[in-house]
DNA sequence: TATTGTTATACTCTATAACTATA
DNA sequence: TATAGTTATAGAGTATAACAATA
């Protein structure tokens, strides 16, 4: 990929690592964007199903916090679970402002029915790598993850 | 991170590298978010000034192959773009029906003084790994993004 | 017939802020 | 005072489809 900007050889590799990155990740969006259009589910609602599924029951801030999101938007994914009933929210003993979400019995049916079509997609993403390159690529990724997290909050 | 999923360590290395992946993204594009909330520039008009700015002037059905969005989408962003002129769409000789969209010179004005900005703010994300790491997630990102961009066209 | 771009629609996501109730 | 969640609003992104002009 050619290009115009002519900085340093330090910035043009994080740039260009930069753009891989972001080009990587809106194919992958745009693949699971695809698989889930039949089953009206949106991305960012079965990253709701999908974290309580691997985490178990969250308040909502915790969502909040996990999906990077606010509370007010979690609000409104919630009130649309709920409606089709993939969700409930159940008081949290011991605090009388929050509500602990659960994935109804319906929607963990849901995740157990289309979690092996999404894993199936998933590897068929990550297949192109070899077992020691996905290895690779997770310690990286934690690294990375974890110091822009951090690099948020400043 | 704990997970509930029992699946053949395979699935479990590529799911953990999938959700990794994306909580990785996401804190990046909400740096990115913020940084440029200043500015009044969302990151999907950045991307097409800076497609432009990397790539040089492009055909609309380009941008949006590029941008992996659809031709209806690319017109409202270019509308909202053109409207504080900072592109604009110049004919195509030799081809009636096509526009070529051209960086105005606010455009690139805008992207001289924001780029390198932009650059301190990725760098300042990416700057928790060394020269070496930086090289190697660039080849497994190249990997990555090329297979599945392929893959989409299945 | 296929391609380029426009227009329109309906829905989702996001940021923000004012608000209530509880801690 | 601070925190958990709700409500309301406006702007932006997305998918989809019908359409006109041109290839």
């Amino acid at each position: 990929m050619a290009t115009k900007y002519k900085g340093t050889p330090a910035e043009k590799q994080t740039l260009d690592l930069f753009i891989k990155f972001m080009r990587a990740h809106d194919s992958l969006e745009n693949r699971i964007r695809r698989d889930f259009q039949n089953l009206d589910l949106t991305p960012a609602q079965f990253g709701v199903l999908e974290t309580l599924y691997y985490l178990g029951p969250l308040k909502q801030c915790e969502l909040a916090s996990k999906l990077l999101t606010t509370a007010g938007n979690i609000t409104r994914l919630l009130d649309t679970l709920q409606k089709i009933e993939y969700i409930e929210r159940l008081p949290e003993p011991g605090d009388r402002r929050s509500f602990r979400i659960h994935l109804t019995a319906r929607g963990k049916k849901l995740l157990e029915k289309i979690f092996p079509k999404f894993l199936r997609s998933i590897q068929g993403s990550f297949n192109c790598l070899t077992t020691d390159e996905k290895e690779q690529l997770n310690h990286l990724l934690r690294k990375l993850g974890t110091h822009i997290k951090h690099s948020l909050n400043e």
